[in-house]
RNA sequence: GCGCCCGUAGCUCAGCGGAUCAGAGUAUUGGCCUCCGAAGCCAAGGGUCGUGGGUUCGAAUCCCGCCGGGCGCGCCA
């Protein structure tokens, strides 16, 4: 079913080609003004034809009410008093009370579906996220990522699509040699900065746990295979507490084993991009955008990490994925041009903008007035986990996923503790909990039929207009990759609820008025439900 | 120096394919529980949207310069 605006959308888009058949006009532009005296919907598509048409504004506005009224009143939408003409040229319509409650009767009818979207066409999509390499424990980066990638996917999912989560991690590299030398160091009692200390060790405290369970001190080999899977245990646990799982796990190590990286080599070299100098192999990225060439193969035979990421991204297309999304740290966007390049300059019918990227900022942890820069456990740097200890995986979520991603984030602890009215977390929560008391409440009490006609304030219908918002929001938010919008729409949901809530009571005696008004209860809160969800947010009934 | 991102209320941040876009939360101040959960609601004060130009009938939004901040600029990953 086609909700309001969609039918106030297409009404218009053919009252302008009745009026200016020629004019050029990309979209009509509908939106929901925040001031009620500006009517439910409105358009400016006047304001933007008037130059074309060589008209006032308002009399384009006219005209197009003159074409449209009767469409709008036969789909029930609104009334010829409806529909009003203001300011410098906007048409805006008052959406009959009937039909702002359908949303109600969707919601009902769709419970845990509520908000999903029907995309066109199913693709195969992945999101690749978090992808940290085994030598230490996530950071509250990896924590960003976590949460953003996850939301992403659950987004992409709702609109219908086939969604891989992977993980690509370096198992074998010089960072996991260094971690390996660590190890061996601390087994032989050496402490970071003492004679013998590997030049940038990792000084963590989880480094002597390791090592404590190290028995042969020579075997390195050993040494680096027991710090890797003991970390990525300690990994897959912190994402397990907060609630993130994985499809696919890719090592790096295997596209060497299985050739991929050989392959990708000889493909640059026969794509003729590549070149010699300095006893390296080159590839010209420059045609493809890059500030300057990378390089392929270095002089000691080894390749660049490059290598390996173009291979893999070349394994993702074959995989058959339309659309691959990577979430990383802002620190690595030089690797968006130099991967797309390398991809391009293969010249396998990739597309020019693949992969996608999701880069956020880093997250800046402040407790007590002070920014907190390390942790016991890691040393340098603050835990994904110490987070979760501290303010509990739903916090952590919903704080981690409700900015941009691109902006900076001040993650202030004390305030995400704090489990009241200032926790966004909380105030969304509650505005689920207090839905479901009341139908704890009612007991044997039935609910009755719903005659939703019964719902004519105006709190109750803005409540309900808000409802139906939440497909689109979530569909916009899927396709802006911006997880952020679900968060700030749920905010302003509870916030409407919570008004309602105190203004009016439910459970009155008027049993017609009380299932109606049940019935908006109950389509509140699948959306509340629905959208927690979409960010990895648990929606408790009782707290 | 070059490239990308960011600069909106005391603080944390939305809005950024132009108009109906000066917003939310928090903090401050004052109200609301004999009544479905006060983890809530209602109200007030608070901003030249970093700055200077440009485009436009109209700019927080688009373009250019400058200032301030972040990140990157390895034959490291």
């Amino acid at each position: 079913m086609a909700d309001a605006k969609d039918i106030f959308k297409k009404i218009l888009e053919d009252g302008v080609r009745t009026i200016a058949p020629n004019a050029v006009v990309d979209v009509v532009h509908v939106e929901r003004p925040k001031n009620p005296d500006h009517g439910d919907l409105s358009t400016n598509i006047a304001l933007q034809l008037s130059k074309q048409l060589k008209l006032k504004p308002r009399d384009v506005a006219e005209k197009l009410r003159s074409v449209s009224t009767a469409a709008l009143v036969s789909e029930g939408l609104t009334t010829p008093a409806g529909i009003s003409i203001a300011g410098p040229g906007f048409l805006n319509i008052k959406v009959n009370p009937d039909f702002k409650v359908r949303s109600i009767e969707q919601a009902l009818r769709e419970q845990r579906n509520f908000g999903r979207g029907k995309a066109a066409k199913v693709e195969k999509m992945q999101v690749e996220f978090v992808s940290a390499n085994p030598t230490g424990p996530l950071h509250v980066g990896h924590g960003r990522q976590a949460a953003l990638g996850d939301a992403i996917a659950r987004l992409l999912e709702w609109q219908g699509h086939a969604v891989t989560r992977e993980y690509y991690y370096n198992d074998a590299g010089a960072q996991i040699d260094k971690l390996a030398w660590s190890v061996q160091a601390r087994a032989k009692g050496i402490e970071p900065g003492q004679t013998g200390w590997p030049e940038e060790g990792y000084a963590g405290e989880y480094i002597e746990e390791i090592a404590k369970e190290i028995t042969a001190v020579e075997n390195l080999d050993a040494i680096r295979r027991h710090a890797v899977a003991y970390l990525r245990k300690e990994q897959d646990a912190d994402l397990q507490a907060f609630g993130v799982k994985f499809d696919v796990y890719v090592l790096e190590s295997s596209l060497y084993s299985e050739g991929k990286v050989e392959q990708a080599v000889k493909a640059l070299v026969a794509s003729g991009k590549t070149y010699e100098k300095d006893g390296a192999l080159w590839l010209r990225t420059t045609d493809f955008g890059d500030d300057k060439d990378r390089v392929v193969r270095k002089s000691d035979g080894s390749y660049t990490y490059f290598v390996p990421d173009v291979a893999y991204h070349v394994t993702k297309w074959r995989r058959g994925f339309a659309k691959v999304i990577n979430v990383q740290g802002t620190d690595h966007h030089s690797t968006v041009t130099r991967v797309r390049a390398g991809l391009q300059a293969l010249a396998l019918g990739i597309p020019a903008g693949y992969p996608d990227y999701v880069l956020h900022s880093l997250v800046k942890v402040v407790r007590g007035g002070a920014e907190v820069k390390i942790s016991k456990r890691a040393g340098s740097y603050v835990t994904l986990r110490d987070l979760i200890d501290w303010v509990g995986r739903d916090a952590v979520r919903f704080f981690l996923v409700s900015r941009k991603a691109d902006s900076e984030f001040v993650f202030d602890v004390d305030l995400a503790r704090e489990k009241s009215l200032e926790n966004p977390v909380y105030y969304v929560q509650y505005a689920h909990a207090r839905v479901c008391s009341v139908f704890a409440q009612l007991g044997d009490a039935r609910a009755g039929a719903a005659s939703l006609e019964r719902l004519t304030g105006e709190k109750e219908l803005a409540l309900a207009s808000r409802l139906a918002e939440f497909p689109e929001v979530a569909a916009a938010a899927a396709q802006e990759l911006a997880p952020h919008a679900v968060a700030f729409y749920l905010r302003e949901l509870a916030a409407e609820f919570h008004s309602y809530y105190n203004s009016e009571r439910i459970l009155v005696d008027d049993e017609a008025l009380r299932a109606a008004r049940l019935a908006l209860c109950a389509a509140v809160r699948h959306a509340l439900a629905n959208g927690l969800a979409l960010l990895g947010v648990s929606a408790p009934e009782k707290m």
